[in-house]
DNA sequence: CATATTGTTTAATCTATACTGAACAATATA
DNA sequence: TATATTGTTCAGTATAGATTAAACAATATG
């Protein structure tokens, strides 16, 4: 491995942790995924500890998180104790849904409000019902990408 | 004003709170948001403060993180010395512009460590193109909605 | 069986950020 | 001019969340 390409790479890891922090997703969790996609799979639990110099527990949650959203996969090799890790098939699919929950919920609560809110509260009304609109139409809109 | 409509209101506050904070927001910007929805404008700087029990100090920080986002407006009365708010037109268009800015800057980073890594890495860099992909779709399906 | 390896869990610590409270500047009002 | 009102700034504090380190459980290996 040269030396430039090696730069870029931890460069490149170091930017996917501060995006998934400002995604609101660890920091680490970031790093693990950038880990995955540069490196060829399948990827080992402490060659991760290891690379990117962080506990085996923040490997382990962090993991467990990625799974858990659906954006890599726990797998084994054959003779081998350790666990080894993946990117999932199509693993920005999966974040995508995780967003278009959150949306979904937040149109949820805009169209309770409005419901349990008089009518009379004509301004209120209106303003939840433009907003519910929105939301409603960039939920429809993500989930059209997945 | 009915109890029960209170509570509706109170309650979504306090649920755009913490909406806003998933989102990476200031859970007080999130509620100076709701208050605004559901209070016809103008609002005054010192209404928000009583209303959400709140320091003059963090409305101060907060109504300026959403002009700054282009959700809100100041705006004055003639006569009078406060500050007053409201929502801005199309509030939920500006804040889909500030993230498909971030989306945008994903991209980028992606693209850029494409470029600097060599072909001969052939397995990051097919997967670095399936999420350049990605997060150009979804930049362009976010840019379609504003 | 004793030891080593591996992943998980949890209490403690660290870090980033939000919020408060007080000082301050600007302006109005008496 | 003296006082009151209003918004901003900033140092200090509080809070939430992430990370570590160590204890632990499960399993393999000698």
């Amino acid at each position: 491995m040269d030396k430039a390409a090696q730069v870029t790479i931890d460069d490149f890891i170091e930017k996917m942790g501060l995006i998934a922090q400002a995604d609101g997703i660890p920091r680490i969790a970031g790093k693990v995924l950038a880990a995955l996609v540069i490196y060829d799979e399948p990827f080992s639990f402490s060659q991760l500890s290891e690379l990117l110099q962080v506990s085996r527990g923040s490997i382990s949650t962090n993991t467990r998180v990625l799974v858990n959203l659906g954006i890599i996969e726990r797998t084994t090799k054959r003779g081998e104790r350790q666990d080894y890790f993946k990117l999932k098939e199509s693993p920005y699919v999966s974040l995508m849904q995780g967003i278009q929950t959150r949306t979904a919920h937040t149109a949820r609560v805009i169209s309770e409000t409005k419901q349990r809110l008089p009518a009379e509260l004509s301004g209120a009304q209106q303003r939840l019902t433009e907003m519910q609109q929105f939301y409603l139409k960039l939920n429809r809109t993500i989930k059209s990408l997945t």
